[in-house]
RNA sequence: GGCGGUGUAGCUCAGUUGGUUAGAGCGAGCGGCUCAUAACCGCUAGGUCAUGGGUUCAAGUCCCGUCACCGCCA
C-alpha cells in the first residue's frame, strides 16, 4: 500500500474563501478520494496561514486580537469544506503549537548545518506585500507597484537563509525523470530562475511580532516561507514527541509527498521549500503541482480587481457535486480557464443531465420493464463494449494520476456516448416485445447498465455525493475500491427501484432570466451573516456608466409598507414579502435572509422599484426589488428617514 | 530588455517521431427514433491551422522574420 500525501497551501486568513481556494482544495480533495479508493495511504492536509503582519493590522483595525480575527475566517473555510463534502484529514493553523514547535525545530536543524547567518538589511518596504523592494521597482511616487500605497523605508537585521548554496542541488532535482514539478512550463520557468543564480533569503523580521520566535534570537519573529512552508511538516507531528505521522507520510522512501498550489505560490515551493528541506536532510516532495487561475472576464479573479465570483449560489442551486465537476472538467492541466455561470450550466446539462443521468434513467426504466422491475439475468456481455469501457477506465486512471483530469473526465463521457450509441443499434425497447429476444436484451441492458455502474464507480472521487445515488439506483452500494473500477460487478436480477431525476436538466433561460444577480457581474456573493464587517475590506463597486435623466426616471421606486414577511423554504438568502402599496398588496422576494428575520421587517417601510418586470425566484414570483446597500455581499435595506404613506414615490 | 510559452471550426480544446479529404465535445441547423430528463441517434459547419518567408517529394507539425497575448526574470 503506497503512501500518498497531498496538501493544499494553508490559506491567508486575510482572504475571504473564493474560487481559487475551492479549486485547489477540491482538487486535492478528489486526489485523496481517488488514491484512497486504488488502495493507496492517503493523508490529507489542509489548512490556514495566520502569521504576518497584515493580519496584525487588520485585527487591530477591527479592535480584535490576531486570534480573534483567524478564529472568524477559519470557521468561514471549515463550513466551506464541509458544504463541498472535503475530506481532509487535518486541519493546520499555523499559529498553533504543534505548527510553532515544528517551525523551531526546522530552524534548529537548519542552524545545525550552519546555513543561517545575520546581516543587515534595508530598503523600501510594503507591509501589504510584506516584502522589500528596491527604489528603481517602486512607482515614481514612492508606491508599492502592487499596492500603489507608500513603502515606508525599513532596515533592520535580520537572518539570512545560504540559498545561493542549493543551487546545483536544486538543478540536480529539476533534472529528474519524472519532473518533480508540474506541469513541465512552470518547471522549466523555476529551473531558469534558479540557473540565473540565488540570493541568499531573509527569514527573519524584527518589527513583526504576530508569528513564530526565531529560536535563540530574541526579537526576531520567523519570516513568512520558513515559517509557512513548514506547515507540510508541522501537521505530521514533526518536532513533537508524537513522530509517527511524520515518518509514515514524510520519511517513507516509496511515498508521494504532492503539494498542490496556485502558479503564483510557485517558486516558494519549487525552490525555497527544497532547499530548507535539504539543509534540514529531510525529504522532498515527490510532486509540486502548480495549477492555472480561473478566470472572469479573462482576468484574474481577485479581490482588488473585485471580480471575484464566490460561487455559492451555484452550489446552493445545484449541489457541491456539480461545481466540482465543473472545476475538474473546465480546467486543462495547468492552463488559465474562463469561469462563467453559463459555462457551468452548460456542463451540468450536457454531461450531468443528458450524459450519466439520462442515461441511467433509460437504462434502469428499459431493464425494468424487461425484466420484471429487476436488472437482467445472468448472460454473456457484449465483448465490443466491454472492451471500450476497460479502455476508459484505463484512461480515466491515466487522467487521474497525471493530474489531467480533464482528460479522464471526458474518457468516461466518451464511453457513455458509445453506450448510447450501442442501445440505438440494438434497440432493447423493441425487442423487449419479443420473448424470443429475451437473452439478447438481457445482454444489451447489463452490459449497458455495468457500463453506467463503472462510470458512476470511477466518479466517487468527483462526485461524492450523487454518484453513490447513481449507484444506489442500480441497487449496487457505493464502494470505492480497486475492485469496484473492474468490469462485472452489476448485479444480476436483482430489484431496481422506479428511479428518481438525480440531475434534472436546468431550464437556462430561465434560469438566467431568474438569477436576481446578473451573472457577468460577479460581485462579491458571500454566505454568511457578518461579511459586512468579516476580515477582509471589501471593494466599493466601480460606478455604472453613464446615463440620462429619462433613463432614470424609466425606473419607478416606491415606498410600501411590510405587511408579513416569511422565509423561502430551502434558500438560504431569500425572503418573501408581503408589502402593501397604496392600498395594493404585491408579493416581494429579497435575498437579505441572512440579515434580517421575517419579524425584523414587518411594520417597516422599503424602498422597492415597482416597475421592475416580475421574475421567478425559487418558484415564487417576485413583483419588484426591495432596495438595499450592498456592503461586501450583505444586504442593508433602505427605507425612509420617516414615515410616509405607501405608495410615495423616491426621486 | 533577457529567457520561455501560446495563437487550430461560434465556444472550450485534441492534434504522436512532418505524410492520404485537419479532429473531438459543446452550441446551431436539418432529419430520425420514442426506452429516456425537449433526451437519444444520424447528417450538416466548407476553419487561408495568427501572419510573411524558407527547408522538403510532402508542414498545423521543422527553420527564420513579423504581429498579438501570456508567464518568469531584470
Amino acid at each position: 500500500m503506497s503512501k500518498y500525501y497531498v496538501t493544499t497551501p494553508i490559506y491567508y486568513v486575510n482572504d475571504l474563501p473564493h474560487v481559487g481556494h475551492i479549486y485547489t482544495t477540491v482538487v486535492c480533495d478528489t486526489l485523496a478520494r481517488y488514491h484512497r479508493m486504488v488502495g493507496d495511504d492517503v493523508y490529507f492536509l489542509t489548512g490556514t496561514d495566520e502569521h504576518g503582519q497584515k493580519i496584525q493590522r487588520a485585527a487591530a483595525e477591527q479592535g480584535v486580537t490576531p486570534i480573534q480575527l483567524a478564529d472568524r475566517v477559519v470557521e468561514r473555510y471549515t463550513e466551506l469544506w464541509k458544504e463541498l463534502d472535503i475530506t481532509h484529514d487535518d486541519l493546520l493553523r499555523t499559529s498553533q503549537p504543534r505548527h510553532h514547535m515544528a517551525v523551531q525545530e526546522m530552524v534548529r536543524r537548519i542552524a545545525e548545518r550552519d546555513d543561517f547567518y545575520v546581516d543587515r538589511h534595508e530598503g523600501w518596504y510594503c507591509s501589504g506585500c510584506e516584502a522589500f523592494y528596491t527604489e528603481k521597482e517602486l512607482t515614481e511616487e514612492k508606491h508599492c507597484p502592487v499596492h500603489e500605497r507608500p513603502a515606508e523605508w525599513e532596515e533592520e537585521e535580520n537572518v539570512f537563509f545560504r540559498l545561493s548554496k542549493y543551487q546545483d542541488a536544486l538543478i540536480e532535482w529539476y533534472d529528474q525523470d519524472p519532473s518533480p514539478v508540474l506541469p513541465l512550463s512552470r518547471r522549466n520557468e523555476v529551473r531558469s530562475f534558479v540557473e540565473s543564480g540565488l540570493r541568499d533569503l531573509s527569514v527573519s523580521r524584527t518589527k513583526v511580532e504576530w508569528g513564530v520566535p526565531f529560536p535563540d534570537k530574541p526579537g526576531h519573529t520567523v519570516y513568512v516561507w520558513l515559517d509557512a512552508l513548514t506547515n507540510y511538516l508541522s501537521a505530521l507531528g514533526f518536532g513533537s514527541d508524537d513522530s509517527s505521522l511524520f515518518d509514515r507520510y514524510w520519511q517513507d522512501d516509496e511515498g508521494q509527498r504532492v503539494h498542490v498550489i496556485g502558479k503564483d505560490i510557485l517558486r516558494f515551493h519549487a525552490v525555497y521549500w527544497p532547499a530548507f528541506l535539504m539543509s534540514a536532510g529531510l525529504p522532498l516532495p515527490t510532486c509540486v503541482f502548480a495549477h492555472g487561475w480561473w478566470l472572469r472576464d479573462d482576468r484574474k479573479m481577485s479581490k482588488s480587481v473585485g471580480n471575484v465570483t464566490r460561487p455559492d449560489h451555484l452550489v446552493e442551486s445545484f449541489g457541491a457535486d456539480a461545481l466540482r465537476l465543473f472545476l475538474l472538467r473546465d480546467m486543462v492541466f495547468g492552463q488559465d480557464a474562463n469561469f462563467s455561470d453559463e459555462a457551468f450550466v452548460d456542463r451540468y446539462n450536457s454531461d450531468l443531465a443528458n450524459g450519466l443521468g439520462n442515461t441511467l434513467s433509460r437504462l434502469v426504466t428499459l431493464s425494468r420493464r424487461a425484466f420484471e422491475n429487476r436488472t437482467p439475468p445472468k448472460v454473456a456481455w457484449d465483448a465490443e463494449l466491454m472492451t471500450s469501457a476497460n479502455r476508459a477506465i484505463d484512461e480515466y486512471r491515466e487522467g487521474m494520476e497525471k493530474y489531467a483530469f480533464q482528460r479522464g473526465l471526458e474518457a468516461l463521457w466518451r464511453l457513455l456516448g458509445e453506450t448510447n450509441q450501442f442501445l440505438v443499434s440494438h434497440e432493447p425497447w423493441k425487442l423487449l416485445k419479443q420473448p424470443e429476444e429475451r437473452q439478447h436484451v438481457a445482454e444489451v441492458l447489463a452490459t449497458s447498465l455495468e457500463v453506467v455502474r463503472l462510470v458512476a464507480t470511477a466518479l466517487l472521487p468527483i462526485l461524492p455525493e450523487t454518484a453513490p445515488k447513481v449507484l444506489a439506483a442500480l441497487g449496487v452500494d457505493a464502494v470505492a475500491s480497486s475492485e469496484a473500477l473492474r468490469w462485472g460487478g452489476l448485479p444480476v436480477d436483482s430489484p431496481l427501484a422506479e428511479g428518481e431525476s438525480l440531475f434534472p436538466r436546468i431550464d437556462k433561460k430561465k434560469y438566467f432570466a431568474d438569477v436576481t444577480e446578473p451573472p457577468t457581474e460577479g460581485g462579491a456573493k458571500t454566505s454568511s451573516k457578518d461579511s459586512g464587517e468579516s476580515a477582509a475590506a471589501e471593494v466599493i463597486a466601480p460606478i455604472e456608466s453613464e446615463i440620462a435623466f429619462d433613463d432614470f426616471t424609466k425606473v419607478d421606486l416606491r415606498v410600501a409598507d411590510v405587511k408579513a414577511a416569511e422565509e423561502v423554504p430551502k434558500s438560504k438568502k431569500l425572503l418573501k414579502l408581503t408589502l402593501e402599496l397604496d392600498g395594493v398588496e404585491r408579493t416581494v422576494v429579497a435575498g437579505i435572509k441572512q440579515q434580517y428575520a421575517p419579524e425584523d421587517l414587518v411594520g417597516k417601510q422599503v424602498i422597492i422599484v415597482a416597475n421592475l418586470a416580475p421574475a421567478k425566484l425559487m418558484g415564487i414570483e417576485s413583483q419588484g426589488m426591495v432596495l438595499a446597500a450592498s456592503v461586501g455581499g450583505a444586504a442593508v435595506v433602505l427605507g425612509t428617514a420617516q414615515r410616509v404613506p405607501s405608495g410615495t414615490r423616491v426621486r
